[in-house]
DNA sequence: ATGGTAGCGCTGCTA
């Protein structure tokens, strides 16, 4: 099963590159986020056409979040476990069950500066994902949580970490709260297959970062250890940062071989 | 150079 996310930065902006990737990728689901749009917008038909059902969760303008799925999309659930609806009052967590996997689509909040409320409302996210956790999902059955973590995992994945200090995405808070969903019983997919340094999956729009290779790899699929064992092929489509009007995030995917289905 | 660009939507916010 080849299952990918990225963070589109507008999905009204950027259908046709989805269409486009869809295409040539050919992930069997594909998780977005920053849709940026209400779930009356969502463009259903575009992804029905190519054999794709699809789970939106959106309020309007900023965040929104979704699944595509080509392999069955089920339990389709919009925020956090034991959250009522209008409890939900920012779009950033939609998950379901797609061919057997239960997959959750998330976009971290930014937190914008360390230290600010939004960096306090940042940890407390990731709090609440790591009780969702806790509460409703097992880290012995087969689910992957995909997204914009807004947090870069180690120095690694930062292009300079001496620019960061002080900075959100590298801080030392944030960090442990990836951690902490790892301890519960996850691993970050990519780096089954690489090691290296310098493999981002974001760049700043501004000041040619990009073609400077100043990024940073926040973009993560987090398997639990049934399908990380059974990790193939894991890719960050640079490619797909390029050409006209591309997205500031490159699609992540990861292939994960069939077997894991077999129960004791 | 404390900068820069993109998206939304129409003013300034968010990233």
């Amino acid at each position: 099963m080849r299952i990918a996310t990225w963070n589109v930065n507008s999905l009204k902006a950027r259908l046709p590159r989805v269409e486009e990737w869809l295409d040539y990728a050919q992930p069997d689901v594909l998780c977005l986020q920053e849709t940026k749009m209400a779930d009356g917008d969502f463009p259903a038909m575009a992804f029905a056409s190519r054999g794709y059902e699809a789970a939106h969760h959106g309020l309007g303008r900023w965040n929104g979040v979704a699944i595509l799925s080509r392999v069955g999309l089920e339990e389709v659930r919009a925020g956090f476990s034991g959250q009522l609806p209008e409890q939900v009052t920012e779009a950033r967590l939609v998950s379901a069950t797609c061919g057997g996997v239960r997959v959750a689509s998330l976009y971290v909040p930014n937190g914008r500066s360390v230290g600010s409320e939004h960096y306090e409302a940042k940890l407390a996210w990731l709090d609440s994902l790591q009780h969702h956790l806790e509460e409703a999902c097992d880290p012995a059955g087969p689910l992957a949580l995909c997204g914009d973590f807004n947090i870069a995992p180690d120095d690694r994945d930062v292009w300079d970490p001496s620019s960061f200090q002080g900075a959100t995405h590298v801080s030392e808070p944030e960090r442990q709260a990836l951690k902490g969903l790892l301890s519960w019983g996850l691993v970050d997919a990519f780096r089954t297959r690489y090691d290296q340094e310098g493999l981002f999956s974001w760049w700043d729009y501004r000041a040619g970062d990009f073609h400077q290779h100043r990024g940073m790899r926040i973009d993560l699929i987090l398997l639990t250890r049934p399908l990380a064992e059974r990790v193939t092929f894991a890719l960050i489509d640079r490619f797909a940062r390029k050409g006209k009007q591309p997205s500031d995030h490159a699609p992540v995917l990861v292939d994960v071989a069939d077997g894991w289905r077999q129960g004791p």
